[in-house]
DNA sequence: CTAATAGTGTCTCTGAGACACTATTTG
DNA sequence: CAAATAGTGTCTCAGAGACACTATTAG
């Protein structure tokens, strides 16, 4: 704990957001445009304001992302990983349904964890830390951040899980594992070319059970 | 990504750090005499420093602890969270055997995941945050941290896990589940009443078996 | 009818957890 | 011998994963 506070130079203090969302080619992260080339929505910063309002005014300002829950990866803190000077920034992670992004926006590819293209500063190690700690989280709970929107089919669950955790999972199996945490509306999907899919949705609060960690991850 | 290096008035950064432990009355976190009462032991970043380097300064001239490894939880940053000023900390925890620590060190105890007496700032949360950490790291892999040191009973193993899990374990479910992670050394202790038990060391990079997670938790 | 996709009945076999037994020490 | 603790053989039963079947649509 600090005894007094000193009077050393201050750091810069900034805060990055990786959104990540799926498109048809897979996972994908969101991005400006920037001097540095592609980069995260980010800011520094303001007096008094907490690190949450900072990412959340940079998604607003930055990225024309409004009302999106996020939370802390980690501190990248390297003195020199920011060429303008000592800048400190928090890097932040969520997931959006590609539905819910405004349309104009760019995003990067990711595969296997990391993005195809080179990132500005450290934003492509951002990324990998934004994609383990969904892995984590989505081990856990059904889509917990709703990158399928509210009602979708367990075809489309076991899609995302797919391309999340990067295997193929068989269809039975997933679905058992899956049905303690969602629940079928009774609601049946437009066909194409074959038996209509009825649409399920989370049960809020639900978790997988433990054992859909073995299935995910070996 | 922050398109300007700006000239807003700037946060003091602060590191500190939890170090639990295990005593024989269960878990304790290790901490300093300060003017706000029981603290953790912190400090202010210095420039060009980094958190880890911070950190580790801060147990070394704090606490008087060396050549630990640790990592970060998370940053604290309510802006009034020290009457002083601004100042954001970011927490970071660790563990390691009581009979590693200075000998006139002090230490809190921790039940329930929060210490027993109240701290200085928003330490108490830390702690807790070091706790639920904690327990996430040791679901994976047996006492990864070396709370036990490097050889110890399963006798041990299992009380360390009936501590920081705060539940029994049956011994033999117990025994089989972490087997596949330690390996006996054919050494023997010396006994107090009973058949001698036998030494076990940490396979290096083994982790324990998905299943359990399911013993710990629930 | 066939093709295509959704969903389920059922079998097998692993292995978790429980119980009770054996093993090795002290007194 | 009894008491105490360490370690294990074994039984049962849940349930994971695989397979193949049925169900419901389009054409």
């Amino acid at each position: 704990m600090p005894s007094d506070l000193a009077e050393y130079p201050r750091p810069s203090v900034a805060v990055d957001v990786a959104v990540l969302t799926v498109t048809d080619r897979g996972l994908a992260v969101v991005t400006v445009d920037s001097r540095w080339g592609d980069a995260l929505p980010g800011t520094f910063l303001h007096p008094g304001e907490t690190l949450a309002d900072a990412a959340g005014r940079a998604l607003r300002t930055k990225a024309g992302i409004e009302g999106l829950a996020f939370h802390q990866l980690r501190m990248f803190d390297a003195p020199d990983r920011d060429d303008r000077g000592w800048v400190l920034s928090m890097a932040h992670s969520t997931e959006v349904a590609a539905s819910a992004l405004p349309p104009q926006g760019r995003t990067v590819d990711v595969e296997h964890g990391r993005p195809t293209v080179p990132m500005a500063f450290d934003h492509a190690d951002m990324v990998a830390a934004a994609v383990a700690d969904l892995r984590t989280r989505y081990t856990d709970a059904p889509d917990p951040s709703g990158l399928l929107g509210a009602r979708f089919t367990l075809l489309r669950l076991r899609r995302l899980y797919e391309v999340v955790f990067d295997r193929t999972l068989p269809k039975d199996t997933f679905r058992r594992h899956a049905l303690g945490a969602i629940y079928g509306t009774g609601e049946l999907t437009a066909v194409d070319g074959g038996r209509p899919a009825e649409l399920y949705e989370r049960r809020p609060g639900a978790s997988f059970p433990r054992t859909m960690a073995a299935l995910l991850g070996g």
